[in-house]
DNA sequence: TGACCGCCCATGAATTCCCATGCTATCCCA
DNA sequence: TGGGATAGCATGGGAATTCATGGGCGGTCA
C-alpha cells in the first residue's frame, strides 16, 4: 500500500517539467504493475501517475498509483454486466478527467495543459501527502488554503467515526 | 488490464482518416495477440480496435480491444444454456453491430461508414477513455452531453455503495 | 477504369532520452 | 570524531525520437 506522507516543493523547469519527490517516486514505481513491463528492474517501462482534479473542487490535482486506479475501475465495472448502463456516467464522469502521465528516466513529469490550468501552478509545484494519494498545489495557493483546511481537519479527524482496524482481534 | 483515460481531440483528414491517440492505441495493441503478430511491440501484424454503438443511445461509438471482445464473446456464450433463445438474440445484437478495424502503419483508422453515420463525425473527432473502453464522440456534440453526464456521474461516484474492493488487498 | 484501400514517405512541433552539474546527506575510515 | 569519499537527488539543456498530420503511388475489386 502506498503511504505518500509530508509535504515537498519542487521547481518546475522551463520545459515544464517537475521532478516527483523520491519518497513519493518509489512508492509510484511499486504500484505500477504495467502489464507489458518485466517488472523486474529494467528502467525501460517507465513509471506512470494518475492524475484527476480534486473532487472538493479545491485548486489542485489529486494523483494516485496505477493500481488504485486499476482497483477503482475493476470497482466501477463489476456490475455483472458489462452492458448495463448504471454506472456509465460515473465511469466516464471520472475516466475522462483522469490523466495518465508518464515519468521520465529522472523521475519527473511534465505538467500538462489541465493540470496547470486548475493549479495555476507557473515556477513551483507543492506535493502534499495524503496516505493513499497526494495533491499537487500551487505553493502559495495551498497556504492560503491550509489554514482553514488543518483547523477543520484536525476537528474531523478527532470526531471522525472510522471502520475498524483490519486485522485486530474480535 | 486497458486503461483508457483523458479526453483527446484529433482530426479527420480528407481521406477519412484519424489518428488513435497513442495512449490508446498502445492499451490496444498489448491487447491485440494477434495470431501472427511478434507480441513485442508494433508487430508488423496491424493493430486491431472493435468498434460498435453505445448501448444506452449516445450519438457515440464504444471502442475495445480485442481481448475484451473475446472476453465478451466467451461469457456470452457460457452463460447456464448455451441454446438459450435470449443468449441468442443478445449475441446477434451485439456482434452483429460490431466492426473489428484495423489501425494502418501510422496508429490512424478510417472512418468507418456507419461510425459516421452514428456519431454524425466530421473533421474532428474525440476520444473519451472510459477505463477498459474508450467512446468516440462528434466534439461538440459531446460537450453538449458533457454537463449531464457530469453532473450524474459525479452524483454516482460519491453516493454509490460500491461493491468491494476486488482481491481483497490491503 | 475509377473509387477505394493499404502502404509508404515527408514534415513540423512537441516530447522524451540522455548526459552533465551541483548540492546535500550519508558512510567509512583513520 | 573529523573529514574526505560516495551516493542520491533536484535541476538544466542539447540531441534524438515520437506523434499527428498531409500527401503520393500502386494494386484491387467491381
Amino acid at each position: 500500500m502506498a503511504l505518500f506522507a509530508s509535504v515537498w516543493v519542487n521547481k518546475v523547469d522551463r520545459k515544464g517539467r517537475v521532478s516527483i519527490p523520491a519518497a513519493f517516486r518509489n512508492d509510484l514505481a511499486r504500484q505500477d504493475a504495467h502489464d507489458g513491463n518485466d517488472s523486474s528492474e529494467q528502467g525501460r517501462g517507465r513509471i506512470r501517475v494518475a492524475v484527476y482534479p480534486t473532487t472538493d473542487g479545491t485548486p489542485a490535482v489529486e494523483c494516485c498509483g496505477i493500481d488504485r486506479l486499476e482497483e477503482l475501475g475493476a470497482r466501477l465495472s463489476q456490475a455483472a454486466n458489462p452492458f448495463s448502463p448504471t454506472l456509465a456516467s460515473a465511469r466516464m464522469a471520472f475516466f475522462s478527467q483522469v490523466e495518465i502521465v508518464l515519468l521520465d528516466g529522472d523521475g519527473r513529469i511534465s505538467l500538462t495543459d489541465k493540470l496547470i490550468e486548475r493549479t495555476r501552478i507557473a515556477d513551483r509545484a507543492k506535493f502534499v501527502g495524503l496516505g493513499e494519494t497526494f495533491q499537487i498545489w500551487e505553493p502559495a495557493t495551498f497556504d492560503a488554503a491550509w489554514a482553514s483546511v488543518k483547523e477543520r481537519g484536525l476537528r474531523d479527524l478527532i470526531g471522525l467515526e472510522l471502520p475498524p482496524a483490519p486485522g485486530g482481534r474480535e
